[in-house]
DNA sequence: GAGTCTCTACGACACATGTAGTAGGTTTGC
DNA sequence: GCAAACCTACTACATGTGTCGTAGAGACTC
């Protein structure tokens, strides 16, 4: 769960999500990484989003080696969930129904979602019948 | 279509919901739509927004009687489609996929959604059977 | 027609976020 | 052992957003 509201910014969830990716990572392997996704940010900036991820709770730093290495101590589920909610009170008034139906008719999915997806359904529709 | 990307902020896109909700209306009635919603926000700070608003292009204001009237220019649709957009990238790579089954996972539907749900899918489903 | 109310235009300010420079300590490579 | 490379701590600054206050132009009230 991530410690508070959605205080993250674009640029910090990117270096989160560096770190989900891969374990822990120093400032500078964070940085590598960005460059490769072609966001050119300097080193101390890299190390500025560190340390507010840090003083915000969603990572923790050890000193090992020469430098710090940061791992995140928040889940990426738990961020997407928390997020979800926040959009889906935002736009759909905190129904997830009329979201789904618009994913459904506007995006593409795999059979297997398809199938999974239906497997879901099919649970739902029991338990309603049984009642 | 949303002018330019998510640069709605959250309360901007508050005062843009009361003008989808109800067609035309001044910066009191606004404010006084905003009021009921517990949101205490003083007169000129609603007009900023609506102010912003307008030079953002989501909404377009004219002079009838004694004050303006505001009326949104973009359609609640559009703008829910690009943050909708933006949020999959976000955390989701883009896939609508995952989300969906997330949705199904922890969210509640009715029984008129899931019914209309199980239609897209056999939709979807026999078109991929086809092929 | 003077006082009151209401509107809009501007300007302000705080805080969050993206971005980075500098200074001074540590490590490393010769 | 000394220069070069690297690390962290601070500080700083621009922009965007949330929030208002004030001032001056019109309208309304008796």
């Amino acid at each position: 769960m991530p410690p508070r509201e959605a205080d993250l910014g674009e640029a910090e969830l990117e270096v989160l999500k560096a770190l989900w990716d891969d374990a822990p990572l120093t400032v500078r392997e964070v940085m590598n990484l960005l460059h490769k996704q072609r966001r050119k940010v300097a080193y101390t900036t890299v190390l500025t989003f560190l340390t507010r991820l840090e003083q915000k709770g969603y990572v923790k730093s050890d000193k090992s080696e020469l430098a710090y290495v940061y791992t995140p101590i928040v889940s990426r589920e738990g961020v997407a969930k928390s997020r979800l909610k926040s959009f889906l009170s935002q736009l759909y008034d905190g129904a997830a129904g009329p979201l789904v139906l618009q994913l459904m008719r506007e995006e593409k999915f795999s059979s297997d979602e398809i199938a999974e997806l239906q497997k879901l359904i099919d649970r739902l529709d029991t338990k309603k019948r049984r009642r």
